[in-house]
DNA sequence: TAGGCCATCTGGTCCT
DNA sequence: AGGACCAGATGGCCTA
């Protein structure tokens, strides 16, 4: 018989019950804490991840032009806007190819990095020749419709070098 | 007062 | 195991 079991044996049961649920009383704290510290660990990381995701929204939307000036777009206006704001650039660039061959010395330089940013990585994660972060455009060679979102800048681009209204029509 | 927008908390899932 | 990411819930603030 073993010199832990004799001394245990000498305890009477109920106080052995006693110091066995305050023993799992204490775990059961122990790990009520440790989860709890978890926890605010992972909202205070969440709360940061939030926060960058602002500041790049907030990015977003300086360079993004605003009418009046002062106006803050929502979230998903921003999103929306710089959707139809690429569009609507790459559009341009498209018809000003069209309308005036480009000096060699210009030719390649399509789209001008966007501040802040690397412009390797702007240019593979966000084609313009394929487009699909609104939801509901209806496809890469149109911007989503003004229902949907907060502003169609292509309306603005009509006429540039002496178009017909129509989008997409050729320059001659 | 209802509805929109936002920040935060939370639990689940995926990834390293 | 721990961190990142995500989506749902909740409550506060603001505006029409």
């Amino acid at each position: 018989m073993p010199a832990d079991a004799a001394s245990s044996g000498a305890e009477p049961p109920r106080e052995r019950r006693r110091r066995r649920g305050r023993a799992r009383a204490r775990t059961e704290a122990l790990l009520h804490t440790l989860k709890r510290s978890r926890r605010v660990k992972a909202n205070d990381r969440e709360r940061n991840r939030m926060h960058h995701l602002n500041a790049a929204l907030d990015e977003l939307r300086s360079v993004l032009p605003t009418f009046p000036d002062d106006t803050k777009l929502t979230k998903i206006e921003t999103l929306r806007f710089a959707y139809n704001y690429i569009w609507a650039l790459s559009e341009t660039l498209r018809l000003a190819e069209q309308c005036l061959p480009p000096p060699p010395a210009f030719r390649g330089a399509a789209a001008p990095p966007s501040p802040g940013s690397d412009a390797g990585s702007w240019l593979s994660s966000a084609s313009p020749s394929a487009p699909s972060l609104c939801a509901s455009a209806s496809g890469p060679s149109s911007p989503a419709t003004s229902e949907d979102c907060a502003y169609a800048p292509a309306d603005a681009l009509r006429g540039f070098c002496g178009l017909p209204a129509a989008p997409g029509a050729p320059c001659r």
